[in-house]
DNA sequence: CTATATGCAAATTCTTTGCAAATCG
DNA sequence: CGATTTGCAAAGAATTTGCATATAG
């Protein structure tokens, strides 16, 4: 039997790309490539798990010349808008970024070590179709996450 | 063509049949079924959409002989570990709460005016399999949400 | 140069806690 | 009654804000 190709992709964000991306956004809109907020962006790389602003302000408090809490914030702020940076939700409802590329959707979250996998997937059109003309709605989007734990914590 | 059966079917909370459930979670539990439980729960059956917990503390102190804040944290936080009250994100990462049966899983929501349906569905399975075997992940549970407008806000 | 961004410290907002007094069963 | 729950007021987090100063482009 053939390898049917799969209806989900898992996406690698690359720390490159992902510098790159963010400092294009930057360029593109206007806005300003400064030292804290690249101070910021390294620190954020570090991570492999999702990451809450009160950490990243406390981590970045140990290096020497750490951004203000407001720099913090509201860099975070801006990436989380323009998709750069996607808010995780735990089962038991805390909440958590992510490094993410804009319009990526899905994430599948390790319950035990809190590493994060994303990836695509066409999946839901059909359940959207049905709802749609179930409910009258006109469907804009979702959120999908699934949580499971991952090789190495099984 | 013939109806078939849809993948997911919308669920309504019957304001009766939830507060009997609360209550009976109470009595089995052996938690006291107090006064300031029952205006909390009273509270939270007159919303429409979802609310936080800032909202009920806010809504019941118009009221006469108003609960504690500490009274309604603890009674939502109550409710919502034991599945009476699922916890809602926005787009743009509010939480919220609405009443719930313990077990449910998915929620519409509506964009322009908050109002919540909940329903259940497998479609998620097949995904889950390819997901599990991809990525070796033991999956354990997930979170949908879906956005759109309603009948009435579209 | 000048528009944008920073950092600070204070103000807000949200949530939790300890404990004496009240109350449900 | 006795165990549970309440309400308060204070402590503790988390986040936002205003504005004088610094800085990227």
């Amino acid at each position: 039997m053939p390898n049917r190709p799969l209806s989900a992709d898992t996406i690698h964000v690359s720390p490159d790309v992902w510098k790159q991306g963010v400092r294009a956004l930057w360029r593109t809109t206007g806005s300003r490539v400064t030292k804290p907020r690249v101070r910021v962006l390294d620190a954020i790389m570090r991570y492999q798990t999702p990451f809450s602003a009160e950490q990243l302000c406390a981590d970045l408090g140990q290096s020497i010349s750490p951004p203000g809490r407001a720099t913090v914030y509201r860099t975070i702020e801006q990436l989380s808008e323009s998709g750069w940076l996607a808010r995780i939700h735990t089962q038991t409802g805390e909440a958590g970024y992510v490094p993410s590329l804009p319009g990526h959707l899905h994430h599948l979250i390790c319950t035990t070590c809190g590493v994060v996998i994303a990836f695509e997937g066409c999946v839901l059109d059909d359940l959207l179709v049905r709802l749609s003309s179930q409910t009258d709605f006109a469907i804009e989007g979702h959120l999908l996450q699934i949580y499971g734990r991952c090789a190495t914590c099984k």
